[in-house]
DNA sequence: AAGGAGGGTTTTTTT
DNA sequence: AACCCTCCTT
């Protein structure tokens, strides 16, 4: 029996070479998940227990498609499943177990970008660094790009190039510490701890080294150097690692993914055998025709000769709009005439776009035709002010030394704790080394604040305690006591007071019962739930709360997402809109350097290369920014899909203003 | 301590 | 246009 029925000559290869390091570079609808499944399965067959197989992909939303996909093969319930994370929730099992050799307790907590961002803002102040020289999203930026570097906060400063790189090294360490104070981890500690662990404590690597026999690496070609260490460092003993990416499809440069990774696999993995894999199934000859020949006007790239199988009379559609309202007037009318007189399924149409800004319109639009969608990314769920602060109360509660969370409600709802009270807490803290939280009871008794404000303390503390006692001991009930919490310190009335008109009211007033049903949903697939883990769920998760309600509204959809969230997916009607010049290419990258106007490219690439059947580029001829309009060019990538491509050169050159 | 007015800034992309 | 911060008044 043919136990590969379904793959082609290249894609079997992959699957076979199940020993040393394998290269497989996958063109855009190449059938990589397929590849990548599969091996898993061979890899079974041929006998290596499934918890010993490490496959790691891009997002939880892969990770989970990986899973379902593997079951599927693997004929459904097994005991033993290969082991499918991706980086970030590998690192939190690996931390979990072996932190406390750093000096962080085992159930730290995991700040998100707000909360990233709140304990920026405090760093800045306390180094009062001169007025403006830095925002708090700048010094995170350079904090992160130092370790996605791998480089911790005691070696940045040799890392500096500039005076603000310097300030930036100071304010890195001391960012740290305060991390450390909150026993929390942000989303790049993960990375960077675990690498720290495996540096420092040779015992610690191994035992991880022991755990896995073969290693699979998805979306490799935005894989970071902290990545890449990581990886390297748990299969040093093997070389048993498969690593499949596109460098085509490189797009996360900005976040210190580095496509020579791809690109030097063979000369770092001596031995490596490589696969192509060049036949597109996804796309019709026209849009991979498009797509080619973008993409040809990059340099430096691993040549490939991606091969259409679908062939189509149905050309790629170029549309101009006066400007964008009318664009999203138009292409909502089209698909609210493809819905209703052509029968096609909602959740056959996506609408990508480039900023998180353009999607509005298209929202308005949709809703007046009274057509479902859903936006995915975009402002998150989680990004809500009400959300925020509810995230707040529970982190409180599950990390009561967790500073900016605490600092956040200590006073939302007003309850009579103003600015005076807070800052002699925190100087209190300060002085003893201990945390705000802890600090309260002294300062109250010392009575070192006025009565009233201590009084309003004593019940705030007395509630946080009430409702630690009810989570920690009905884990089962933590919905109701949620709403309990909700009700008692009347967050209705705060939504009434912050907005005016009552539909707003009654929308954030809906944000907050979705919170809870997404407590309700946790509790339901979780064996041994508790406070804590649902936060590290949902702060992994992030924006994926989203994807959950794609799920519900069973696809029958249409879809909103930027082309970076749109990487591995795959779609029928593809609409790309905004194809203007300071859109895509972005500003900022028109700014930067070639290299960010290359990726821009491989980012209109990802977006065609999305269309499995029709594709539509639309742009304006002038767009609002800030309240003013402004006249905008299309798109130099326009341009470049649609010459013949006569001579590769000069296209490079060309550079318009 | 709270609330409101006024002014300045902002929008790249995300695990 | 939406949000945040700061300052001013009560």
């Amino acid at each position: 029996m043919d136990r590969l029925p379904k793959l082609n000559s290249a894609q079997r290869e992959a699957v076979l070479t199940l020993c040393g390091p394998l290269l497989v570079l996958a063109g855009a609808g190449t059938g990589k998940t397929r590849v990548i499944t599969y091996r898993m399965a061979e890899l079974i067959h041929r006998g290596t227990p499934p918890q010993r197989i490490l496959s790691v992909t891009f997002t939880n939303k892969a990770a989970r498609e990986m899973q379902e996909r593997a079951a599927r093969l693997l004929g459904g319930q097994r005991q033993n499943k290969p082991f499918i994370a991706t980086f970030h929730s590998l690192c939190v099992r690996i931390l979990r177990q072996e932190i406390t050799v750093l000096g962080y307790p085992p159930n730290f907590a995991i700040y998100d970008r707000g909360d990233q961002e709140s304990a920026a803002r405090k760093v800045l102040r306390d180094i009062r660094i001169g007025e403006g020289a830095f925002r708090p999203g700048d010094l995170l930026q350079r904090i992160s790009r130092w370790k996605m570097a791998g480089i911790g906060p005691a070696h940045a400063a040799d890392f500096s190039e500039c005076d603000l790189d310097s300030l930036a090294a100071v304010a890195y360490r001391r960012y740290q510490v305060s991390l450390r104070a909150a026993a929390a981890v942000d989303f790049d500690d993960l990375l960077l701890l675990t690498l720290q662990l495996f540096r420092e404590f040779p015992q610690v690597l191994s035992r991880h080294q022991r755990r896995f026999d073969s290693v699979q690496i998805d979306e490799y070609q935005d894989t970071n150097a902290a990545q890449f260490e990581l990886v390297e460092a748990l299969v040093r003993e093997h070389h048993n690692l498969c690593v499949v990416g596109d460098d085509d499809q490189s797009i996360y440069g900005w976040r210190g993914a580095d496509v020579a990774h791809i690109l030097n696999f063979q000369s770092y993995f001596l031995g490596t055998k490589v696969v192509r894999l060049e036949d597109n199934y996804r796309c019709t000859d026209k849009i991979l025709d498009v797509a080619n020949r973008l993409i040809k006007h990059n340099r430096g790239r691993h040549e490939k000769q991606l091969r259409a199988h679908k062939t189509t009379s149905d050309g790629v559609r170029f549309l101009e709009f006066p400007d964008e309202v009318a664009e999203a007037e138009n292409v909502v009318r089209e698909i609210n005439e493809l819905v209703r007189k052509r029968d096609t399924p909602q959740g056959d149409i996506t609408i990508l776009f480039r900023t998180n800004e353009q999607p509005r319109l298209f929202e308005t639009e949709l809703r007046r035709a009274q057509l479902n969608y859903v936006l995915l990314g975009g402002q998150s769920f989680f990004d809500r002010r009400e959300i925020r602060d509810m995230l707040a109360y529970l982190k409180v509660l599950a990390h009561p030394s967790d500073e900016v969370s605490l600092l956040r409600i200590i006073n939302t709802p007003v309850r009579g704790i103003g600015t005076t009270t807070v800052q002699k807490l925190l100087h209190r803290a300060v002085k003893e080394h201990r945390s705000l939280w802890a600090v309260i009871p002294q300062a109250i008794s010392e009575a070192e604040i006025s009565t009233k404000s201590a009084a309003a303390l004593n019940a705030f503390r007395e509630l946080l305690e009430r409702y630690r006692r009810a989570f920690d001991r009905t884990p089962k009930k933590m919905a109701e006591t949620l709403r309990a919490l909700i009700a008692e310190i009347d967050y209705h009335a705060e939504i009434q007071k912050q907005y005016k008109e009552p539909q707003q009211q009654l929308l954030h007033w809906e944000m907050l019962d979705e919170l809870v049903e997404s407590l309700e949903r946790y509790l339901e697939r979780s064996a041994s739930p508790s406070l804590s883990d649902y936060l590290e769920e949902s702060a992994l998760n992030g924006r994926e709360e989203e994807a959950d309600k794609y799920d519900q509204l069973e696809h029958d959809a249409v879809r909103l997402m930027t082309l970076h969230s749109a990487k591995g997916l795959e779609f029928h009607r593809v609409y790309m809109v905004g194809l203007e010049e300071s859109l895509l290419p972005h500003q900022r990258s028109i700014d930067g350097n070639e290299a960010a106007i290359a990726e821009e490219r491989r980012l209109a690439y990802v977006g065609i290369t999305r269309a499995k059947d029709h594709l539509t580029l639309t742009r304006a001829a002038s767009r609002k920014k800030w309240g003013k309009r402004r006249a905008s060019l299309p798109s130099r990538f326009l341009f470049e899909m649609r010459s013949d491509c006569a001579s590769d050169d000069k296209a490079n050159d060309v550079q318009p203003d």
